[in-house]
DNA sequence: TAATCATTCCAGCATTCACTAGAATGATAA
DNA sequence: TTATCATTCTAGTGAATGCTGGAATGATTA
């Protein structure tokens, strides 16, 4: 009967490598860009600000645990999610953390420079209005990452765009600015510059793994 | 625009904290046993075969997390998952790693004594030959698991009084046991032991969380 | 060929983790 | 009071982890 001890310890040995991948932030990160598409180690290594090297090597952790996948592209190594189930762990973990960790509650309420910026994301009836064109939804990521995967009816203008392009906004509609989820900051800069120059503009917490996830 | 880096780094690290949770093989056990329902420490120490200290600690962890909750009961204290989304990120977690990790599946593979053994479970048509009463749906958990929750039709017969009560059983439907899930070998001891009994018996992976994941 | 992108190996450092053991503490029930 | 259940503190061990830096290696492109 000592076997099935062993058995039992090596199963959830193996269930816990997952879970490892998880357990660090600059990890977990990372797996929020890949969520948003395929991308370089150097991409990665900007995007959350650590060195290519620390990139790489929680970028192997992942591939141990077969949670990516690479593809060379010329001099450039591609990184993607292996799995579409891999965005939607990512996606229940924040959200787990969320319902019960009163520390993030509060340092999420820090982002939103106004509570009331943010959107109650009824997704029914925002579709419904995008679709009427009674609001603008506005995808505020860098464009390669709109064109990967986006929210239905949304528009792209990266924010780094954004103060160039604002004629292309009207100021008779809401404006529902969107990002790569509720860790991203780019969303509520774009909030914050609208409502400067008059818009009417709200802030939509969730990103495209956000929405994807079957309620 | 550091006050930015400062405040990612501090979401990510609240959600790796759940993370970290998931990161242990005996927390793993842990999770999977408070699945079952609520239990003391004692019990799940003994089920998990760690000392009662050991134990705590880890409960601790869970408890830091707020994803157990207890309960005083008399001398006993009662330790229950804090949520039904934990039980589902447990499920969501463990699939996941039996999709990706070779290693788990093969280790998965010398569970159940013949593969043949398995049931396909599609649950439909599972349910609707229990419901007919065409099969014996067989809950071998001990009991205080089965008057928490069980599956539907299920009947409670726990792995050790089996032997004795298996008169309670017919020899002309088919007999298909279940129990904590595919990590437990309850079930697959159980289907053994039936089938030398000269029983038609069948295997379900399934456990009651499981199950209760929305597919 | 040289330059770029990415990984790997080495070493080192500080920290954390899982686990064990001994002893003390607290809360409860009989 | 005594016994039981559970946690906590201290202390220790061995292992793993996150991160940094330097140097070498490979694959690719120009």
């Amino acid at each position: 009967m000592k076997d099935a001890r062993k058995i039992k310890d090596l199963l959830y040995e193996q269930v816990a490598r997952i879970g490892k991948v998880f357990s660090s932030p600059k990890r977990l990160e990372l797996i929020e860009l890949l969520c948003q598409g395929e991308k370089t180690v150097e991409t990665l290594a900007r995007e959350a600000s650590i060195s290519v090297k620390l990139t790489s090597s929680h970028l192997r952790e992942l591939r141990m645990a077969q949670l990516v996948e690479t593809e060379r592209q010329g001099k450039n190594i591609l990184y993607r999610l292996a799995n579409k189930s891999v965005a939607d762990l990512w996606v229940q973990v924040h959200t787990l953390a969320e319902d019960r960790l009163v520390e993030l509650q509060l340092a999420l309420q820090k982002i939103a420079t106004q509570p009331a910026d943010l959107i109650a994301s009824d997704r029914e009836s925002l579709m419904k209005a995008a679709r009427k064109g009674e609001v603008v939804v506005l995808d505020v990521r860098p464009s390669e990452e709109y064109l990967n995967a986006h929210l239905p009816f949304a528009r792209s203008i990266p924010l780094e765009e954004l103060r160039q392009r604002l004629s292309e906004l009207p100021k008779d509609r809401s404006v529902v600015a969107y990002c790569r989820g509720p860790y991203c900051l780019m969303a509520a800069d774009a909030v914050a510059l609208l409502k400067d120059e008059g818009f009417t503009a709200f802030h939509l917490r969730e990103g495209v793994a956000e929405w994807a996830i079957s309620k």
